[in-house]
RNA sequence: GUCCCGUUCGUCUAGUGGUCUAGGACGCUGGCCUCUCACGCCGGUAACAGGGGUUCAACUCCCCUACGGGAUGCCA
């Protein structure tokens, strides 16, 4: 049974790299017929960030990723880990550590100095049993540390990188948990992957390294390890893990800005994975059908903007109309422009939806057909001139027997003997108050006779 | 510094020893459609990091170098 875990810390929101590792271990469970487990790893009680978890639950939510099972929290299994932790030590496989920070970060400073590799001195990796004692009693505080072997070589078989041989000696003994009692990543991910039988741990290639530590922890306890799965990480255009200096990566913040949950998903989907053939433009079943470890790739992708915005274009393209229309009226509600004549604002999102890349984009480019219009001096020469005047007279005197606007438009065009830009420049700036824009027997279409009479009249000299 | 991972057009990528004069997509660009803009369609631009091997044959396998990234925390 494939049981897979999208283990987020609640540190801020849900990212882009998240958002992708998520949606491969959705994508993997659905392929495999397995499950999909939500954990929220909240061991780190200093970067707790209030309604972290929240945001990422309700990101996953928007993006359509329904979890199986979870939320768990950490956080409210102390007791489990901290037992596991003294079993450890019982084994002797891990022990007591009473440096203070002043002394790590001391030993810390001096390897760098001499440009050794930094690591844990391992003072208290012997301390005699009564001095622990001794310790304990006095209520020094104390974090417990794994005692890696020496002289061990670690192999991770990785689905996606294949073979990784990792050297024991270079390995520190690391803090399993901390004095404040809370597991550190690597214990609480450990017990937590077994407890909670999973069998797949996908994760970003930063745990690459740190995998012998939990192998070795599986080892200790007697545990059968999971298969590792180390994905590349995303990039930004320096080509540096994406991080919160680069600027708001949040799934959050794409939504804000206009982009549609099927273009992000499709988008991030190919960020480092694709299904072997041509094609790009595909929904999150086709994903869960055709994914698979294979064709994920091993190099880092850098994000780039550009490609989800002709994306976002394609879906904003291929929605159903009234569906589009749906979405987009909060923000003619924002911007108050009143689209109560559905009919008319219907035809207003067939036509705005070509120009379209961010959904906000549609009021700049459809307000026109709400509001009056505005003209500068330019433009008023242009509609000044004899010739548009000529046009404007034509179509005021014939507008209100006209009873196909496509024939209506050549007819006149004909009629007055005036073709071209000289024709269309003129009639598009009066109805639409631009030039350029779309056909003028759509633009009288949806603004209807009375308006457009309306607005010729007001050009008329 | 040390260890680990990686390296095909600017970017995302196809490619698993011969089918590669290296394919697709974004971007950029030329054209078509057209009164204009957008959409759409057709075309162009541009890459195997470098050097050694192995092999009849290397983008594909091996080694070295370079470059990039990651880890090196009582953060995940």
């Amino acid at each position: 049974m494939v049981r897979v875990r999208f283990a987020p810390s609640p540190t801020g929101k849900l990212h882009l790299g998240g958002l992708r590792t998520a949606l491969y271990d959705y994508a993997y469970a659905k392929n495999q017929g397995g499950k999909f487990i939500l954990r929220i790893e909240d061991t780190d009680q200093t970067r707790f960030v209030e309604g972290a978890t929240e945001n990422l639950i309700n990101s996953l939510k928007m993006m359509g990723l329904d979890f199986d099972e979870g939320p768990t929290f950490q956080s409210q299994r102390l007791d489990i880990y901290k037992k596991y932790a003294l079993q450890l030590i019982e084994q002797g496989d891990a022990y007591y550590c009473f440096c203070t920070q002043k002394e790590l970060d001391l030993a810390r400073q001096r390897q760098k100095e001499l440009k050794l590799p930094t690591k844990y001195p391992e003072t208290c990796r012997n301390l005699p049993q009564e001095e622990v004692e001794k310790n304990l009693a006095q209520g020094l505080p104390y974090v417990i540390r794994l005692a890696m072997p020496k002289d061990k070589d670690f192999v991770i078989f990785d689905k996606v990188r294949g073979k990784v041989k990792i050297d024991s000696s270079l390995l520190d003994d690391q803090v399993i948990l901390k004095s404040d009692g809370f597991p550190t990543y690597h214990l609480a991910a450990v017990v937590d992957d077994h407890l909670m039988e999973i069998s797949h741990v996908i994760r970003g290639e930063e745990w690459l390294y740190s995998t012998p530590k939990h192998i070795h922890l599986y080892d200790c306890l007697g545990w059968k390890p999971p298969i590792w799965v180390h994905l590349p990480l995303i990039l930004n255009e320096n080509k540096a893990k994406l991080s919160k200096r680069d600027g708001d990566f949040s799934v959050g913040a794409y939504l804000e800005k206009g982009y549609l949950p099927q273009a992000i998903i499709n988008f991030v989907a190919l960020l480092g994975w694709n299904p072997k053939n041509e094609q790009e433009i595909f929904d999150l079943q086709y994903l869960c059908d055709k994914f698979s470890f294979k064709a994920v790739n091993k190099a880092g992708a850098v994000f780039d903007e550009r490609k989800l915005e002709w994306m976002n274009g394609q879906y904003i393209r291929k929605m159903d109309l009234q569906e589009l229309a749906d979405l987009l009226k909060k923000y003619f509600i924002e911007a108050e422009i009143d689209i109560s004549d559905e009919q008319k604002y219907l035809k207003v999102i067939d036509v705005a939806k070509d120009y379209l890349v961010l959904l906000p984009q549609v009021v700049p480019h459809s307000k026109m057909f709400y509001q009056e219009l505005e003209f500068t001096d330019e433009d008023l020469a242009l509609l000044h001139a004899q010739e548009s005047q000529a046009v404007f007279g034509y179509y005021l005197e014939n507008l209100p027997n006209c009873e196909d606007y496509e024939q209506f438009v050549k007819t006149a065009s004909a009629e007055l003997g005036i073709k071209g830009k000289a024709y269309f420049f003129p009639l598009r700036l009066a109805l639409f108050g631009n030039s350029s824009g779309p056909n003028i027997p759509i633009l009288l279409d949806i603004l209807g006779k009375e308006e457009s009479k309306k607005r010729l009249e007001k050009v008329m000299l």
